[in-house]
RNA sequence: GGGUCCAUAGUUCAAGGGAUAGAACGAAAGUUUCCUAAACUUUAAAUACAGGUUCGAGUCCUGUUGGGCCUACCA
């Protein structure tokens, strides 16, 4: 089986993410002031004008940062029940809502846009209460399994994996932020022709060498021989044609090729001396996958291996066959006809009897849905198998599992290189633990360069480098929509400035750093400050996106997207520095106001802790 | 060929049918007696093309052009 890992490129099924969670948020409407907001709009239409508003038609928005304003109603789809023009209508509505509302405490009209000022003692209780570790994001807890990483046994973890992982981590940890519950999974693809494949090289050409003996890691042993088998074979194609034979003869009839063919069959006779090699170089990859899983900051509830699952799916297709939904063709394999659907015939089981890709997926999906109360099965997988997704949902569906509707494929698009694609035969492949290294390089020469970390211990500074430039990485890669195709150029490296996670993690270092000068000097816990403080428009704005986490958190969880929460730390991090540069903290002289910008502050620094801790991204104390 | 997805500054990314399309990198110019200059400020620069729907389109529909992926008794 090949590993789940996109190699290739671009596919985007926009109803599918976030199809199935969009549902749980109708029954919190009451705790958001958007909705409740929306709400008296409602009440004030049908108040002014004697219609009820229909669904969709009068939206509350976020007022855009250039307007006076928090929240903003768009008039322009209200007129035809007004019956008036926007600037009217907008007035009337205003009018009402204001005496309606006690958190709204004044509004103003332009063009056709109703903006609202929540009070400022709204904006401060609401910061107050917020619970970074466990905000209220007001939905139903529901039970999650996310399949991520999948990978192969015969090479070592590439770019795209470091994508999958990134992916399935984080959104497993905005999931349970959001109050779900999460059980992580991998599914190791450890059998088939691949995996003989380096197994035979290393058996021929290996000389017994170890990842000890070799001082190799050890998947990336096996991953050369599995490189190495590709050359020879196609030194024996080349040879084969020379001699006569025709292409697509030679490819099938490389005595290398008919070597692993046969050490397949005898690996599923369960030959032992093939079964000792196996277990040999699989636990050599497991040493290394564990060692990249862990520079990266992944992990797993459960593993799956494919060479315990892909039996369950035999019975499945058996079942099937009894019930008639496949059928039998006169060679022996196993098909089902999804032409009603649209789709085509798809091959269930080889003539020979043995599985094939599908099939193992049949068994896996039935094995946890009985092992686990799933709400929802999400598979990490790379847009190029949507495909194969699609047929997996519908043929469960077609056995008659009603839990079928509750497998998700979360397809996220390939990282491309400027040469197009990568490809482990070609070498243009982005291997996982140098691309790791590398930033870790980079890092520390940045913060020589910088001079930043020079009082600090050896083990301390490698430590701090290590989180920058993982944090660069993570970062680079969550930033971006996942259902869309990112670009990758190695030898630009991955900047450390502007939009980056370094940037992030500067800010919060430098927040920490005056959170500890105000502890010295005796100013936290912060005291006291009014409700009434007179703010600055830049503290306002700071204020309320601060309030806005949970509800981006939300967001995040529903679209399965770690991007909307990257994007909204940066922006609320850049927001942070130009407050940091305008205005004095522990320098203000006014307690009042010193109290205020500390809370703040500490509030801004507990919100960039938390949202980069969901994207599996530490940030240091000082840098 | 069929199915499907994509196209936004020089480059890499944003923009739940809503206001003047945001950032970053790169380019040009500035800010340090002051809480970390990995920061902040300023300038130039974009919705592939043609229609349509709408009070309103980067976003929805149709077509054109260019690209990706799938279309295996591979996984």
């Amino acid at each position: 089986m090949l590993s789940r890992i996109p190699l290739n490129h671009c596919y985007y099924r926009k109803n599918r993410v976030g199809l199935h969670l969009c549902q749980t948020m109708v029954n919190v409407v009451s705790m958001y002031i958007e909705n409740q907001l929306l709400k008296l709009v409602k009440e004030a239409v049908f108040s002014l004008y004697g219609v009820s508003v229909s669904e969709g038609i009068a939206q509350v928005q976020e007022t855009r940062k250039e307007f006076e304003g928090d929240l903003t109603l768009v008039v322009f789809p209200l007129l035809k029940i007004s019956k008036s023009n926007p600037e009217k209508t907008g007035q009337e509505i205003g009018q009402w809502i204001l005496q309606h509302c006690p958190e709204v405490d004044s509004f103003n009209v332009i063009k056709g846009f109703l903006n609202f000022s929540l009070s400022q003692s709204y904006w401060l209780t609401a910061l107050q209460n917020l619970d970074t570790q466990y905000p209220d994001t007001g939905v139903t807890p529901r039970n999650f399994m996310v399949e991520y990483s999948s990978p192969n046994t015969n090479k070592p973890l590439h770019l795209g994996h470091v994508r999958n992982n990134l992916l399935g981590y984080s959104v497993s940890r905005i999931l349970q932020a959001n109050g779900h519950k999460v059980v992580k999974v991998n599914l190791v693809n450890d059998r088939g022709i691949h995996i003989c494949k380096s197994m035979l090289a290393w058996q021929k050409f290996g000389k017994g060498v170890t990842p000890e003996s070799s001082g190799k890691k050890g998947d990336h042993l096996v991953g050369d021989f599995y490189v190495m088998f590709d050359q020879i074979y196609k030194k024996e194609i080349k040879q084969l044609v020379q001699e006569g034979m025709s292409e697509q003869e030679a490819e099938k009839n490389a005595p290398l090729l008919l070597e692993a063919q046969s050490m397949l069959r005898r690996w599923e006779a369960k030959d032992p001396e093939i079964m000792g090699l196996w277990k040999t170089m699989n636990a050599w990859v497991y040493d290394g996958f564990d060692k990249t899983y862990a520079a990266m900051g992944v992990d797993f509830d459960k593993v799956y291996y494919e060479s315990q699952t892909y039996l369950h799916g035999k019975e499945i297709v058996q079942k099937g066959l009894e019930s008639g939904v496949f059928f039998r063709k006169e060679d022996g394999s196993v098909w089902v006809d999804l032409t009603d659907e649209g789709l085509d015939q798809k091959l269930l089981l080889r003539s020979d009897g043995t599985s094939v890709y599908m099939t193992q997926d049949l068994g896996t999906a039935c094995q946890r849905f009985s092992e686990y109360p799933l709400d929802e099965l999400i598979y990490v997988v790379g847009n190029e198998q949507n495909y194969h997704f699609q047929v997996l949902a519908l043929v469960l569906s077609k056995l008659g599992y009603d839990w079928a509707r509750f497998i998700h494929h979360m397809s996220y698009g390939m990282v491309e290189l400027p040469s197009g694609k990568m490809k482990s035969r070609e070498g243009t492949v982005v291997d996982a633990d140098d691309l790791i290294e590398g930033m870790i390089a980079t890092s520390a020469e940045m913060s020589a360069a910088l001079g930043k970390l020079d009082d600090c211990s050896p083990e301390e500074k490698e430590r701090i480098v290590r989180t920058i430039g993982l944090g660069a990485l993570k970062y680079f890669i969550l930033k971006v929509d996942p259902r869309k195709n990112m670009l990758f150029d190695p030898q630009e490296s991955i900047d450390f400035n502007g939009n980056t996670g370094p940037f992030i993690q500067y800010t919060h270092a430098r927040i920490r750093s005056v959170i500890r000068k105000a502890e010295a000097l005796g100013f936290m816990p912060f005291g006291h400050f009014s409700a009434g403080l007179s703010l600055s428009a830049k503290e306002r704005y700071l204020l309320r996106l601060l309030c806005r986490y949970p509800s981006v958190l939300r967001e995040s969880g529903e679209n399965l997207s770690p991007a909307l929460l990257a994007n909204y730390l940066y922006e609320l991090t850049k927001e942070y520095n130009q407050f940091y540069h305008d205005y004095p903290i522990l320098h203000e002289e006014n307690p009042e106001l010193r109290n205020f910008r500390l809370f703040l502050s500490e509030r801004t620094s507990g919100i960039i802790r938390a949202g980069m801790d969901l994207l599996g991204i530490d940030v240091p104390e000082k840098m």
